[in-house]
DNA sequence: TTGACATATTCCAATATAGGAATATGATCT
DNA sequence: AGATCATATTCCTATATTGGAATATGTCAA
């Protein structure tokens, strides 16, 4: 079996690069494909190519304007990321809370009272 | 040109679900490649090649024990992640911001005072 | 309608992948 | 040393991908 899809979920969406780059670049706020390109200094086709993925996952949104095409961020579809972070984080504190106890326990042992 | 190795980055380690997964086992503590077996049903070597490269992008580590190696997962890796994601906090909370400003002055040009 | 601009899609080649099977390596015990 | 248990690696196949070039689609203006 091969890889999972880009478009399978937010994970797989945001593993590319320029994927990330895009979405930076739009939490300045909503930007035509056009101003992406020259931002970024990518290909046009390459642009929207990365664009259609970041829809399908729901990570932008697009909307017409005359001839030009809008994008703008979705953040609420980062929810997955903050809820998988979030198990992390709690792991992360408690490793560093015993590291703290141990530093304490270092410091009492050192102090010849 | 292909995707990019899923050793490159942190980003790309936790593209694949699986990976994710052996993760969050590891949340729980220190545990030996068997035991993960185990736990997610998959296969030996399946196990082991995920573990190289959460291993190679820092996010578990492993220390011999008799013949079997334990795993634990390196939670300070995925600041990355972390600080990724901490930009879109802002663009997501300037939007509420805004949102939340926009409610307001609905109500109050509708509040025929 | 014709032309110009903006974006999307298709076709292609090269590449990295995930999983399965088989096998190699490493450690322990007798 | 030999057997056994635990883990890692190699070889293979099928597949999804990214980027480039060319082209299609869509929209506005004269």
């Amino acid at each position: 079996m091969a890889r999972a899809a880009a478009t399978a979920d937010v994970f797989n969406a945001i593993a590319e690069p320029r994927r990330r780059a895009i979405l930076d670049v739009l939490i300045g706020g909503e930007k035509a494909v056009g101003t992406i390109v020259d931002d970024l200094s990518l290909s046009q086709p390459q642009v929207s190519k990365h664009l259609r993925v970041l829809s399908e996952v729901g990570l932008v949104r697009s909307r017409a304007d005359g001839r030009r095409r809008l994008y703008s961020v979705e953040p609420e579809r980062l929810q997955p990321f903050h809820e998988w972070l979030a198990k992390y984080e709690q792991a992360l504190n408690a490793r560093l809370d015993r590291m703290d106890d141990y530093l304490k326990e270092l410091q009492r042992q050192g102090d010849p009272q």
